[in-house]
DNA sequence: CACCATGCGCAACCATTGGTTGCACTCGCC
DNA sequence: GGCGAGTGCAACCAATGGTTGCGCATGGTG
């Protein structure tokens, strides 16, 4: 079930800081590197190479206006994104529950 | 919202291997190191680092059977870490949502 | 018992990546 | 024109996922 697409968004939303700068860009709607670097514990490089690596797969895109280059979330490859998440969870879950039902068949077969 | 607990989560379940890793030994009910690497296309000694982590934050536990270390999913543990994922994405998805909610209000009070 | 092979752990090493500092450039505004 | 704010680029460092190579123990088999 997991696909090299996967990974990509996993990867892209597995870092705590790109996690925290998405939810930076959601409450503020949008920012840019340098207003993002000032909520945050890292420096303004390091967040534009974040920014680079979200833009890169479609959770954010930028428009610059004037010397600033502002960023906003796309809101469908967010969604898209979560999507995926929580189908892996759900994957697990069924396993999960699946092994406890086995789990159940067998002990009721070892009472008969 | 994010908590060092829940990077230590991503982080361990952010990595693609891992997640395989864990996908295989909820299909066979338990592993070993070198069973998995077989299964896999990195060695038996990264598998074996990878062990050690899910270890460390407790989403596995092995049990020495001989001169074999078979390592299985703490069933629990992995129940806990999907709520925290999908909570997450719940809290994106509130997001989206509120910022639609927001849009349309102010779509409704242009035309008023 | 002796032996061999199988499974494991440790150490050294490489590449990628998240992070830093430092510098150069460009744009907007006084 | 000149200065400050915002960006981009490059070099460098540390952590980590990955490899190879080796040594050690343990367990089945002659």
């Amino acid at each position: 079930m997991s696909t090299a697409i996967d990974d990509e968004l996993w990867s892209a939303v597995g870092d705590p800081t790109r996690r925290r700068m998405l939810d930076l860009l959601l409450t503020n709607g949008g920012g840019t590197a340098t207003t993002l670097s000032q909520q945050l514990p890292v420096t303004r490089q390091a967040v534009a190479k974040h920014l680079g690596v979200l833009d890169r797969v479609g959770l954010v895109h930028a428009k610059p206006s004037g010397r600033e280059r502002l960023y906003e979330v796309d809101e469908a490859q967010l969604a898209r994104a979560v999507a995926q998440l929580s189908s892996v969870g759900a994957a697990w879950d069924a396993r999960l529950r699946r092994i406890k039902r086995i789990a159940e068949t067998i002990q009721r077969s070892r009472k008969a």
